[in-house]
DNA sequence: ATTAGCATTCTGGTACTGAGAGTGCTAATG
DNA sequence: CATTAGCACTCTCAGTACCAGAATGCTAAT
């Protein structure tokens, strides 16, 4: 067999049991320890014959000559695949998720508990991130005179994410009160890219006419109060501790670590991975395309809902021996959760 | 010589050459090396002599028999004390902080990009938080109704820490409106501690003569519209991947790593070693009475000023190999900054 | 008060060994 | 023809022994 279908019913089930051992015991795995643990009691040659195929077709890989095989990339994202997964989150690991979350009402709250519960029971890095994108419903503005030079920007929207500003800017505090009225009569409930694109247009064409108003909308557009940039992403990263265990290395340790801590990095990474589109919880194995630093390193996540609009992310990200079918039930439980929490009572 | 004074010109300076070759080297430092780099040209076996007594006195320790010495916490102690310490932050260093901090204008940003560039320029933790206390001065309230049964209030208090919540509260929006505005009329500019108790006072003695006011005014309050639980300080802590290579132990690393996300008990650790009262730096040998996890490690902070006013905690937290001048220096550098800098627009 | 000298102690690296686990191949088997 | 037993071979890993190197503490000399 030459890296074409691999799959025949003994190799699918033999690749399977490869796997599964291999992510229990973190140690190469043989022909003997697998002929063991064989329901139709194969011979350890017979099995040797059928990795030799299964190498061939590029699952497994071999640290040496003599040593078990380790499942590769492709192995992992086969058996994922072939996962049927209905299986349930235990009672014990529900009820920490109760526990953690309960009485939560506003998003960015939900994203912090989150983010810990879920390094929590998958004994990984647990991330949560909140979007805070173009994408999202204004629910008002609100400016607020501070100090000498002062302004406080605070834009809320839809979805109750809160983000405030300072700016250096001169404007008594009526004008403010004038100008946020506008915005929020105006554009409430617009989505902020339509909001600013309008406002920018409004801007330009009335430049004539302005009028005291216009001037300090104006200014408070400039400085940015009405900015989105996603650079200020919600995202939280929890139980990075986790990691000590699994990774032998420490140079590689370290850098996973400091790339962990580059909250930027994750969001790319979410956004890259995890699309509005799709359904479920999704497995992203091989991250090191996007990260160097993430090599061995798979993530598990889905989008966060409320009805059908998407309001951020979820994800656990650890290494490629992780417990799949576990960690992929806790994230699309608690991705139901959110739906569930913070719809009733909107 | 059995642990009273043990400060002889020449202890002193041996114990100061043993504490800094120790640091840089990491290793024991035995009377070989030390008689090397010793400009009186004392032989090892004196200064032998003078190691055993300052053994005795407590300030050197023997990891085993036929090791050199390695410094004990009270060295650390006795080495800090005698740091003269006016060097100034190399060039390098100040052109990281100000590329990193300049044109910030609201103390939370302050606060995340100190944590990054503290652990930046130390090689090791970098620590920043803002204060959220109820010794805070109130700026304004701000509440808007959001969906059917939620209220998000904001509070900004005279520092521009905004701090903003969602609460289930059932009130329409011109409730809310006059609430705030009373709030606002009665309370700008004091403390959030007067203002909780003064409100409180008022809601029961004015209890029989209840009007629609009132009632919206109690309701925000006594659903924690005005808390000001600390438990939701600003802490930032970033660096953490810097100490996999000083901690040889991974039980013991990932210990630490853990104890570094539980914010919490990083907040309790800088309110307990800094306060308002200090001057300047502190260094704080022995993190382990507070928090086990952190044997070996030390705090070097100094609470962050605008006017007199204390308005935050800086600091770096490392091995107690640390390059101590050099870190205070940073530390005290970038707090007379953080006056300067927010002074400058108030 | 210092220092030279020396026996002694302990660590850390290197080299070697044997046990154990696994492989691939060939030949036997049902 | 698929499966398996048998076997020679390979590679790792843990244990042991060993030696060089670094420090020490003490005694005696300066």
């Amino acid at each position: 067999m030459q890296s074409g279908q691999p799959i025949g019913e003994r190799e699918r089930e033999i690749l399977t049991a490869i796997v599964e051992t291999f992510i229990t015991t973190g140690e190469p795995v043989g022909s003997r320890t697998l002929a063991r643990g064989n329901r139709e009691g194969l011979s350890p040659a017979t099995i040797r014959n059928v990795m030799a195929d299964l190498a061939d077709a590029g699952f497994l890989e071999q640290p040496h000559t003599s040593a078990g095989r380790v499942p590769s990339t492709e192995a992992y994202r086969y058996y994922v695949e072939q996962l049927t997964g209905k299986a349930h989150l235990s009672q014990e690991d529900e009820s920490i998720v109760h526990e953690s979350l309960h009485g939560i009402s506003d998003v960015q709250e939900f994203m912090e508990r989150t983010s810990h519960v879920l390094s929590l029971i998958s004994r990984n890095v647990g991330v949560a991130a909140a979007i805070r994108g173009p994408k999202n419903a204004l629910e008002h503005v609100y400016f607020s005179r501070l100090g000498d030079q002062k302004v406080l920007a605070v834009v809320v929207t839809r979805s109750g994410l809160v983000r405030d500003r300072v700016l250096r800017l001169d404007l008594p505090q009526s004008d403010l009160d004038g100008a946020a009225r506008f915005i929020n009569d105006n554009f409430r409930g617009w989505t902020m890219e339509a909001m600013r694109s309008e406002l920018a247009r409004r801007l330009e064409q009335e430049r004539s006419e302005y009028d005291r108003l216009m001037t300090s909308v104006e200014q408070l557009y400039r400085q940015g109060a009405l900015a989105t940039d996603d650079s200020a992403q919600v995202v939280f990263v929890e139980g990075a501790a986790n990691l000590v265990a699994g990774e032998q290395d420490r140079q590689r340790l370290q850098e996973l670590l400091k790339t962990l801590e580059e909250k930027q990095k994750i969001v790319d990474l979410l956004s890259a991975y995890l699309d509005a589109k799709q359904e479920a919880v999704r497995v992203v194995i091989g991250l090191d395309e996007a990260l160097p630093s993430m090599r061995n390193f798979v993530l598990i996540g889905a989008p966060a809902r409320v009805g059908g609009e998407v309001m951020g992310s979820l994800a656990v990200i650890g290494p490629t021996r992780i417990d799949y079918q576990h960690t992929m039930n806790a994230v699309s439980y608690i991705a139901r959760l959110f739906d569930k929490i913070l719809n009733e009572s909107e």
